[in-house]
DNA sequence: CGCCTATTTTGACGAGGATCGAACCAGTCT
DNA sequence: AGACTGGTTCGATCCTCGTCAAAATAGGCG
Protein backbone atom coordinates (compact mmCIF):
# COMPACT_ATOMS: atom_id res chain seq x y z
CA UNK A 1 0.00 0.00 0.00
CA UNK A 2 1.56 3.50 -1.14
CA UNK A 3 5.07 2.59 -0.70
CA UNK A 4 6.29 5.54 1.12
CA UNK A 5 9.72 5.66 3.28
CA UNK A 6 8.08 3.44 5.85
CA UNK A 7 5.80 4.43 8.27
CA UNK A 8 4.88 3.96 11.93
CA UNK A 9 2.19 1.42 12.45
CA UNK A 10 -0.06 3.38 14.10
CA UNK A 11 -2.14 0.92 15.79
CA UNK A 12 -4.69 3.25 16.90
CA UNK A 13 -7.47 4.57 15.12
CA UNK A 14 -7.07 7.45 16.93
CA UNK A 15 -6.12 9.70 14.01
CA UNK A 16 -6.99 13.10 14.78
CA UNK A 17 -9.55 13.33 12.58
CA UNK A 18 -13.33 13.66 13.82
CA UNK A 19 -14.46 15.80 10.65
CA UNK A 20 -16.31 13.99 7.91
CA UNK A 21 -14.09 12.91 5.05
CA UNK A 22 -16.31 15.09 2.66
CA UNK A 23 -16.36 17.79 5.09
CA UNK A 24 -12.38 18.49 3.99
CA UNK A 25 -9.98 16.82 2.81
CA UNK A 26 -7.60 14.14 4.55
CA UNK A 27 -4.40 14.95 4.92
CA UNK A 28 -1.69 12.12 4.12
CA UNK A 29 -0.91 11.18 7.45
CA UNK A 30 -4.60 11.64 8.50
CA UNK A 31 -5.10 8.87 5.62
CA UNK A 32 -2.11 6.78 6.06
CA UNK A 33 -4.06 6.76 10.06
CA UNK A 34 -7.36 5.43 9.16
CA UNK A 35 -6.83 3.20 6.40
CA UNK A 36 -5.81 0.29 7.99
CA UNK A 37 -8.96 0.17 10.33
CA UNK A 38 -10.73 0.38 7.21
CA UNK A 39 -8.36 -2.56 5.56
CA UNK A 40 -9.67 -4.48 9.05
CA UNK A 41 -13.01 -4.11 8.04
CA UNK A 42 -12.71 -4.73 4.58
CA UNK A 43 -12.78 -8.66 4.78
CA UNK A 44 -16.15 -10.37 5.64
CA UNK A 45 -15.26 -12.79 8.05
CA UNK A 46 -13.98 -9.67 10.53
CA UNK A 47 -17.18 -7.95 9.69
CA UNK A 48 -19.24 -10.43 11.09
CA UNK A 49 -17.10 -11.14 13.69
CA UNK A 50 -17.53 -7.63 14.95
CA UNK A 51 -20.96 -7.33 14.41
CA UNK A 52 -21.75 -10.50 16.32
CA UNK A 53 -19.45 -9.62 19.26
CA UNK A 54 -20.60 -6.15 19.45
CA UNK A 55 -24.30 -7.37 19.43
CA UNK A 56 -23.71 -10.28 21.68
CA UNK A 57 -25.33 -9.92 24.71
CA UNK A 58 -23.77 -8.30 27.43
CA UNK A 59 -21.84 -6.46 24.73
CA UNK A 60 -19.15 -9.36 24.29
CA UNK A 61 -18.43 -12.80 23.52
CA UNK A 62 -16.17 -15.45 24.08
CA UNK A 63 -14.68 -17.04 21.12
CA UNK A 64 -16.60 -19.99 21.87
CA UNK A 65 -19.79 -18.56 20.78
CA UNK A 66 -17.92 -17.21 17.67
CA UNK A 67 -16.10 -20.61 15.92
CA UNK A 68 -19.33 -22.62 15.13
CA UNK A 69 -21.09 -19.68 13.16
CA UNK A 70 -17.88 -19.67 10.60
CA UNK A 71 -16.67 -22.22 7.56
CA UNK A 72 -13.64 -21.10 8.87
CA UNK A 73 -10.80 -23.01 11.08
CA UNK A 74 -10.06 -21.65 14.68
CA UNK A 75 -6.61 -20.55 13.55
CA UNK A 76 -8.84 -17.84 10.86
CA UNK A 77 -10.77 -17.25 13.77
CA UNK A 78 -7.94 -16.16 16.02
CA UNK A 79 -6.30 -14.41 13.19
CA UNK A 80 -8.97 -12.19 12.18
CA UNK A 81 -9.35 -11.55 16.21
CA UNK A 82 -5.92 -10.55 16.53
CA UNK A 83 -6.47 -8.14 13.72
CA UNK A 84 -9.32 -6.75 14.71
CA UNK A 85 -7.83 -5.85 18.14
CA UNK A 86 -4.19 -4.71 17.03
CA UNK A 87 -6.38 -1.95 15.10
CA UNK A 88 -8.13 -1.28 18.82
CA UNK A 89 -11.60 -1.94 17.43
CA UNK A 90 -12.14 -4.71 20.15
CA UNK A 91 -10.33 -5.75 22.93
CA UNK A 92 -9.85 -9.08 24.76
CA UNK A 93 -10.44 -10.78 28.02
CA UNK A 94 -9.10 -13.61 29.40
CA UNK A 95 -11.23 -14.99 32.35
CA UNK A 96 -10.51 -18.58 33.55
CA UNK A 97 -10.80 -21.16 30.79
CA UNK A 98 -12.33 -18.73 28.34
CA UNK A 99 -11.23 -15.44 26.51
CA UNK A 100 -13.97 -12.56 25.93
CA UNK A 101 -13.82 -10.30 23.00
CA UNK A 102 -16.11 -7.13 23.70
CA UNK A 103 -16.21 -4.24 20.66
CA UNK A 104 -14.51 -0.84 21.02
CA UNK A 105 -17.68 1.59 20.07
CA UNK A 106 -15.26 4.80 20.38
CA UNK A 107 -13.49 3.44 17.67
CA UNK A 108 -16.48 2.53 15.57
CA UNK A 109 -18.14 5.54 16.22
CA UNK A 110 -14.99 7.49 15.16
CA UNK A 111 -15.17 5.55 11.39
CA UNK A 112 -18.73 6.44 11.13
CA UNK A 113 -18.30 9.84 12.19
CA UNK A 114 -15.43 10.11 9.10
CA UNK A 115 -17.69 8.35 6.95
CA UNK A 116 -20.93 10.36 7.53
CA UNK A 117 -21.90 12.93 5.14
CA UNK A 118 -23.42 16.00 6.84
CA UNK A 119 -26.71 18.05 5.41
CA UNK A 120 -26.21 20.29 2.35
CA UNK A 121 -22.71 18.76 1.82
CA UNK A 122 -23.90 17.98 -1.86
CA UNK A 123 -23.03 20.60 -4.76
CA UNK B 1 -10.74 -13.26 1.40
CA UNK B 2 -12.64 -16.24 2.88
CA UNK B 3 -12.23 -18.72 -0.14
CA UNK B 4 -16.06 -19.72 -0.25
CA UNK B 5 -17.31 -21.00 -3.70
CA UNK B 6 -17.35 -18.58 -5.54
CA UNK B 7 -18.93 -15.82 -5.29
CA UNK B 8 -21.23 -12.79 -7.02
CA UNK B 9 -18.97 -9.86 -7.52
CA UNK B 10 -21.39 -7.41 -5.98
CA UNK B 11 -20.32 -4.12 -6.78
CA UNK B 12 -23.18 -2.11 -5.01
CA UNK B 13 -22.87 -1.47 -1.77
CA UNK B 14 -26.75 -1.53 -1.37
CA UNK B 15 -26.84 -4.49 0.70
CA UNK B 16 -29.96 -4.68 2.37
CA UNK B 17 -28.66 -3.56 5.22
CA UNK B 18 -29.48 -0.27 6.78
CA UNK B 19 -28.84 -1.15 10.95
CA UNK B 20 -25.90 -0.78 12.74
CA UNK B 21 -23.69 -3.69 12.71
CA UNK B 22 -23.41 -3.65 16.58
CA UNK B 23 -26.96 -3.87 16.52
CA UNK B 24 -27.55 -6.89 15.33
CA UNK B 25 -25.12 -9.68 13.90
CA UNK B 26 -24.76 -9.20 10.20
CA UNK B 27 -25.63 -12.25 7.84
CA UNK B 28 -22.91 -13.44 6.15
CA UNK B 29 -24.61 -12.63 2.66
CA UNK B 30 -24.94 -8.90 4.46
CA UNK B 31 -20.93 -9.44 5.04
CA UNK B 32 -20.12 -10.09 1.91
CA UNK B 33 -21.82 -6.95 0.19
CA UNK B 34 -20.51 -4.81 2.58
CA UNK B 35 -16.98 -5.97 2.94
CA UNK B 36 -15.55 -4.90 -0.67
CA UNK B 37 -16.61 -1.24 0.69
CA UNK B 38 -14.71 -0.90 3.49
CA UNK B 39 -11.74 -2.95 2.00
CA UNK B 40 -11.58 -0.32 -0.88
CA UNK B 41 -11.66 2.67 1.92
CA UNK B 42 -8.81 0.46 2.85
CA UNK B 43 -6.03 2.08 0.99
CA UNK B 44 -4.76 5.74 2.23
CA UNK B 45 -4.46 6.52 -1.38
CA UNK B 46 -7.86 5.96 -2.00
CA UNK B 47 -9.14 7.39 1.21
CA UNK B 48 -7.76 10.64 0.13
CA UNK B 49 -9.09 10.83 -3.25
CA UNK B 50 -12.20 9.66 -2.16
CA UNK B 51 -11.74 12.65 0.63
CA UNK B 52 -10.26 14.75 -2.28
CA UNK B 53 -13.06 14.82 -4.50
CA UNK B 54 -15.89 15.15 -1.66
CA UNK B 55 -14.70 18.41 -0.67
CA UNK B 56 -13.92 19.55 -3.82
CA UNK B 57 -15.07 22.87 -4.81
CA UNK B 58 -18.52 21.44 -6.70
CA UNK B 59 -18.38 18.33 -5.04
CA UNK B 60 -16.59 17.21 -8.34
CA UNK B 61 -13.07 17.12 -9.69
CA UNK B 62 -10.54 16.29 -12.72
CA UNK B 63 -8.91 13.58 -12.63
CA UNK B 64 -5.71 16.25 -13.59
CA UNK B 65 -6.93 18.23 -10.04
CA UNK B 66 -5.95 14.81 -8.26
CA UNK B 67 -3.01 13.44 -9.50
CA UNK B 68 -0.52 16.08 -8.41
CA UNK B 69 -1.13 15.77 -4.96
CA UNK B 70 -0.29 12.57 -5.17
CA UNK B 71 3.65 10.63 -5.26
CA UNK B 72 1.80 7.92 -7.11
CA UNK B 73 1.93 7.94 -10.95
CA UNK B 74 -0.49 8.44 -13.39
CA UNK B 75 -1.32 4.63 -13.69
CA UNK B 76 -1.99 4.02 -10.15
CA UNK B 77 -4.73 7.19 -9.40
CA UNK B 78 -6.41 5.79 -12.36
CA UNK B 79 -6.61 2.32 -11.10
CA UNK B 80 -7.14 3.42 -8.07
CA UNK B 81 -10.37 5.38 -9.03
CA UNK B 82 -11.35 2.76 -10.49
CA UNK B 83 -11.66 0.69 -7.59
CA UNK B 84 -13.55 3.38 -6.20
CA UNK B 85 -15.96 3.74 -9.57
CA UNK B 86 -16.65 -0.26 -9.67
CA UNK B 87 -17.59 -0.23 -5.86
CA UNK B 88 -19.77 2.51 -6.48
CA UNK B 89 -18.17 5.04 -4.23
CA UNK B 90 -17.13 7.71 -6.58
CA UNK B 91 -18.87 7.71 -9.95
CA UNK B 92 -16.92 9.31 -13.59
CA UNK B 93 -18.22 11.27 -16.53
CA UNK B 94 -16.34 12.48 -19.41
CA UNK B 95 -16.46 15.98 -20.80
CA UNK B 96 -14.49 16.96 -23.56
CA UNK B 97 -10.71 16.24 -22.77
CA UNK B 98 -10.97 15.65 -19.11
CA UNK B 99 -12.96 13.24 -17.20
CA UNK B 100 -14.65 14.01 -13.81
CA UNK B 101 -14.92 12.08 -10.20
CA UNK B 102 -17.97 12.84 -7.96
CA UNK B 103 -18.25 11.26 -4.98
CA UNK B 104 -21.63 9.18 -3.93
CA UNK B 105 -22.74 10.40 -0.75
CA UNK B 106 -25.77 7.56 -0.48
CA UNK B 107 -23.38 5.10 -0.38
CA UNK B 108 -20.80 6.67 2.11
CA UNK B 109 -23.68 7.52 4.22
CA UNK B 110 -24.63 3.62 4.15
CA UNK B 111 -21.36 2.85 5.39
CA UNK B 112 -21.32 5.16 7.90
CA UNK B 113 -24.95 4.03 9.23
CA UNK B 114 -23.70 0.64 9.47
CA UNK B 115 -20.74 1.69 11.69
CA UNK B 116 -22.83 4.42 13.86
CA UNK B 117 -23.01 3.22 17.18
CA UNK B 118 -26.69 3.83 18.54
CA UNK B 119 -27.44 5.34 21.99
CA UNK B 120 -27.21 3.30 24.91
CA UNK B 121 -26.21 0.24 22.86
CA UNK B 122 -23.27 -0.30 25.62
CA UNK B 123 -23.56 -3.50 27.54
C1' DC C 1 -5.04 14.06 -41.05
C1' DG C 2 -1.42 14.17 -37.61
C1' DC C 3 0.03 15.79 -33.19
C1' DC C 4 -0.55 16.86 -28.47
C1' DT C 5 -2.59 16.22 -23.88
C1' DA C 6 -5.57 13.57 -20.70
C1' DT C 7 -6.75 9.21 -19.05
C1' DT C 8 -7.04 4.24 -19.13
C1' DT C 9 -5.50 -0.43 -20.11
C1' DT C 10 -1.98 -4.02 -20.14
C1' DG C 11 1.64 -6.83 -18.30
C1' DA C 12 4.90 -7.71 -14.89
C1' DC C 13 6.72 -7.81 -10.31
C1' DG C 14 7.06 -7.79 -5.34
C1' DA C 15 4.68 -7.49 -0.96
C1' DG C 16 0.87 -8.64 1.81
C1' DG C 17 -2.99 -11.43 3.39
C1' DA C 18 -6.34 -15.37 4.15
C1' DT C 19 -6.26 -19.94 5.06
C1' DC C 20 -5.00 -24.43 6.99
C1' DG C 21 -2.74 -28.22 9.87
C1' DA C 22 0.40 -28.95 13.37
C1' DA C 23 2.41 -27.58 17.34
C1' DC C 24 2.06 -24.95 21.36
C1' DC C 25 0.39 -22.33 25.69
C1' DA C 26 -3.30 -21.51 29.46
C1' DG C 27 -6.66 -23.17 32.84
C1' DT C 28 -9.44 -26.63 34.92
C1' DC C 29 -10.54 -30.89 36.85
C1' DT C 30 -9.61 -35.34 38.71
C1' DA D 1 1.06 -34.56 37.93
C1' DG D 2 -1.62 -35.84 33.92
C1' DA D 3 -5.26 -35.28 30.84
C1' DC D 4 -8.55 -32.57 28.60
C1' DT D 5 -10.64 -28.31 26.47
C1' DG D 6 -10.10 -23.52 24.80
C1' DG D 7 -7.29 -20.49 22.20
C1' DT D 8 -3.11 -18.84 20.01
C1' DT D 9 1.23 -19.14 17.39
C1' DC D 10 4.04 -21.10 13.57
C1' DG D 11 5.13 -22.30 8.93
C1' DA D 12 3.71 -23.02 4.43
C1' DT D 13 0.82 -22.16 0.45
C1' DC D 14 -1.88 -19.68 -2.74
C1' DC D 15 -4.03 -15.71 -4.28
C1' DT D 16 -4.80 -10.79 -4.17
C1' DC D 17 -3.26 -6.13 -4.47
C1' DG D 18 -0.46 -1.82 -5.16
C1' DT D 19 2.78 -0.13 -8.13
C1' DC D 20 5.14 1.16 -12.32
C1' DA D 21 6.55 1.61 -17.35
C1' DA D 22 4.89 1.06 -21.73
C1' DA D 23 1.35 0.99 -24.84
C1' DA D 24 -3.34 2.08 -26.09
C1' DT D 25 -7.62 5.03 -26.35
C1' DA D 26 -10.20 9.65 -26.39
C1' DG D 27 -10.71 14.50 -27.58
C1' DG D 28 -9.21 18.76 -29.22
C1' DC D 29 -6.60 21.54 -32.39
C1' DG D 30 -3.81 23.13 -36.19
Amino acid sequence: MSKQPARTPLPLALADCHTPLVAEPLSADQAERLAPSFKALGDPVRLRLLSLIASFEGGEACVCDLTDTFDVSAPTISHHLKVLREIGLVSSERRGTWVYYRAEQPALDLLSTVLSVPQQAGA
